[in-house]
DNA sequence: GTCCAGGTTTTTA
DNA sequence: TAAAAACATGGA
């Protein structure tokens, strides 16, 4: 796996490092980050993105078939590495769900280079409580507030924090969390922090139990549905079988696929699901 | 002022 | 059981 790639440590800017990591297979840098699995990234003049996961931060730029990460002296790249998913080709998964579908290779001629995001279990599942009902720029103000007021600082040189910890959100009442503006989800977002850091709901176990059973798990917290929990599932614990339907999806669904469910879609569903959830909403006039 | 937003819970019939 | 209504907030 590692020899698919070259890494090249050299140029930098103040003490950054610079790794240029070699793609063979296609990749969308600004559809993925935009295509509403993530919250936490900021695009930048120079066309890259500053991006943001737990309590790591990264610059990321896509300069044709190279992805260039710059991270500050300690950091990891294997974890941007995981978290872009570059260790698995997504040529072949969109060529399988291609096959012997004209729907879907009617979506790939107009969307591509979408992957799932590997983020951390606890920031997806609260950033997905705050999603419900909701839109993306308020849900990202609120998220921002909630690192920003609960989160550590993660440099000293600017204004980016950490997401705060289930431990951290589960000391804090209602009134604290005020702060946040996040309206009915508050009380959602105490719920599901105790949950997990008291271990009711073990996140970690979620990677390998039966999809139907970590769906129950998920929606033992007050809040939490069938869809947040695929979401989590999907770009939490990177489970492909994942499939969220939130109105978007159930209208593309009825269109697209009328009686037809994610089964037919196999094992990578989930990354069918992105694909179809992103051309939704780029042609809302096909439900007119 | 009214409507809507990557839903879920609560109420109602 | 199934279908409405309610839930906070803020931008269009």
């Amino acid at each position: 796996m590692y020899n698919n790639f070259k890494f090249a440590i050299g140029g930098n800017i103040l003490e950054y490092k610079q790794f240029k990591v070699k793609l063979n297979d296609k990749f969308n840098l600004k559809t993925t980050l935009e295509c509403g699995q993530c919250f936490r990234f900021y695009e930048e003049n120079d066309g890259s993105f500053t991006v943001l996961s737990g309590d790591k931060l990264v610059k990321v730029l896509l300069n044709e078939d190279k992805l260039v990460f710059y991270l500050s002296g300690e950091e990891d790249i294997n974890y941007w590495i995981k978290f872009f998913d570059l260790y698995r080709n997504y040529d072949n998964i969109i060529n399988d769900l291609s096959l012997s579908d004209t729907v879907f290779s009617n979506i790939i001629s107009e969307v591509s280079g979408i992957r799932i995001l590997n983020q951390q279990p606890w920031e997806t599942l609260c950033s997905f409580i705050i999603s419900q009902n909701n839109n993306i720029p308020r849900i990202k103000g609120i998220i921002e507030r909630l690192c920003g007021n609960f989160g550590n600082k993660i440099c000293d040189f600017n204004e980016y924090y950490s997401f705060p910890s289930a431990e951290t959100i589960s000391k804090l009442n209602d009134n604290e969390l005020s702060i946040l503006r996040a309206g009915f989800r508050t009380k959602y977002i105490i719920n599901a922090a105790k949950k997990v850091a008291e271990r009711e709901v073990d996140l970690e176990s979620l990677e390998n139990i039966d999809i139907e059973e970590a769906r129950k798990e998920l929606m033992k917290i007050h809040g939490v549905g069938p869809k947040v929990a695929d979401c989590t599932l999907l770009y939490g614990i990177h489970r492909f079988e994942a499939f969220p339907m939130d109105v978007w999806m159930k209208r593309a669904m009825k269109k697209l696929y009328p009686g037809l469910d994610s089964s037919v879609f196999g094992k990578f569903a989930g990354v069918a699901q992105q694909y179809i959830f992103h051309y939704s909403r780029m042609h809302p006039e096909m439900f007119d």
